[in-house]
DNA sequence: CGTGAATTTGACTGACATCAACTCAGGTGG
DNA sequence: CCACCTGAGTTGATGTCAGTCAAATTCACG
């Protein structure tokens, strides 16, 4: 399997299944490999030292347990290292509404700039592991690396329009439709990441998913059942495998025609 | 009426309307005192100059033409100072999915800032005018003043924020619940910008807030009748008086009680 | 193995969409 | 000035997609 890093599926599972020892690996955030906030830039040594020298300490979060929660005082930023993460609102009777998943490598928190409080709650899908950013001292170093000042302007920007591809899908799309999209982009993500687009481990709950999408945990279950019936894909419990991919684009598109 | 800045409605609708001299307005973004950009900052005199100098031509929109369409190039922030606009993306079928719509003092365009495309189309309500704010320069302005650069990520995470509240709406609510959201969410944008909270122009048509809400313009309709009949508000076209806020807010709060 | 939780499946219901007829305001031209 | 037209909006009748409720099944874990 020709994936760029050449790391298995497996052998990613077995960094983030809970009770294997993380400790194996390196406990430096070493020029931030991991994540995209310096990954894609063209810093020179200097600068990733500096930005390395910022980068607080890392943290492990168990699966199920609250990185941050809505109200928290804003400190830091959060680049995932390992794992995954939902994040959620809350509506008036106290419900979830889960605005995204998150993956090893994605930021969370940028919402939380705009008036110091965490607007949404954050909880580890798996057991995970995330580098912390103290807001301020990366404020300090935006000013002096331009490079890196443009670069968190467009990792913003992206989460905006992330989010306006989810109000395409919720204001837009019928139920098949949605989940249809939701695979995909978990697909296109996994392979921007060196990982198989086409088999995967879905992190997080029918339930989670069917909150996610604005359907209940039937309509997930159901869809899983008429796309595996229709030849799209196999299940096994969590364990997901795209074998058209090509046509679970297909339905993405058409807004009311595929049944 | 005791609006912060004396403006009445009236008045506000007078600058407006299509045909009226808008030539009597300064011509100069002078200090930038009608958007958010700089507003609640305090900058001193000298950044204020210097953030109006990078500060483009202002630019008129008439009623129903595009500030900036899904694939342009992106050159321009666009901080609106007069009128309404509202922004959509494509679905795949053609389909408008509307966004947002958004108000004088409100910036436009942040979007563009991840891949230097437009991602959405920008198209005027009611004859509008905004200030351009080329991207480029902006971004070596914030790099000396620190305000101004903390102010602007605050208004990137504030757009962060909205949207998720939006996905909150689609995913969570029904229609009535959806429908007071909306009708409270302007009000009280109208009341922060000192114009009457509880009397107002829609400036969408009913076609455009059905799309924006994941409803069609038949609900929309039979929403309003429902609230005309219950006391919660007036409507003669697009006048709107909200009678009874209190009750209206109550029913953005219940998920799937109120019918 | 056994127990509770998660998931699947089926039958029924309901909220909102769709389709269609109608009203009304604003503009146009005779 | 008024008849006509057009497009936006309203209202009613009907249909349908996904939600709700309930029961069966499988899975996770002690």
């Amino acid at each position: 399997m020709p994936y760029t890093n050449g790391m298995t599926q497996e052998s990613f599972n077995s960094l983030v299944t809970p009770g294997t020892p993380l400790e194996t690996l390196k406990t430096k955030c070493a020029t931030c490999s991991m994540h995209q906030l310096c990954l894609p830039m063209g810093l020179d040594n200097n600068d990733m030292d500096r930005l390395d020298q910022i980068i607080g300490r890392r943290r492990k979060v168990t699966r199920g347990s609250t990185l941050f929660r809505i109200g928290d005082s804003f400190q830091n930023l959060y680049a995932i290292r390992l794992g995954h993460f939902k994040t959620y609102q809350l509506n008036r009777e106290g419900g979830e509404q889960i605005t995204g998943f998150q993956m090893a490598g994605e930021l969370i928190g940028m919402d939380a700039i705009s008036t110091d409080l965490h607007h949404c709650t954050a909880v580890a899908l798996e057991d995970s592991e995330v580098c912390e950013i103290p807001f301020d001292s990366l404020q300090q170093l935006l000013v002096d690396i331009p490079a890196l000042l443009r670069h968190f302007h467009r990792m913003m920007s992206q989460e905006i329009t992330r989010e306006q591809s989810v109000m395409l899908l919720l204001g837009n799309m019928q139920a098949t439709q949605r989940f249809a999209a939701f695979l995909v982009n978990l697909s296109s993500r996994y392979e921007a990441r060196g990982y198989s687009p086409h088999t995967f481990q879905l992190r997080m709950s029918r339930e989670e998913i069917g909150n996610y999408l604005g359907l209940t945990i039937e309509s997930i279950s159901r869809l899983l059942s008429k796309f595996k019936k229709e030849g799209l894909l196999r299940v096994n419990n969590r364990e997901v495998e795209l074998l058209d991919p090509i046509r679970l684009k297909a339905i993405t598109a058409g807004t009311h025609s595929y049944t």
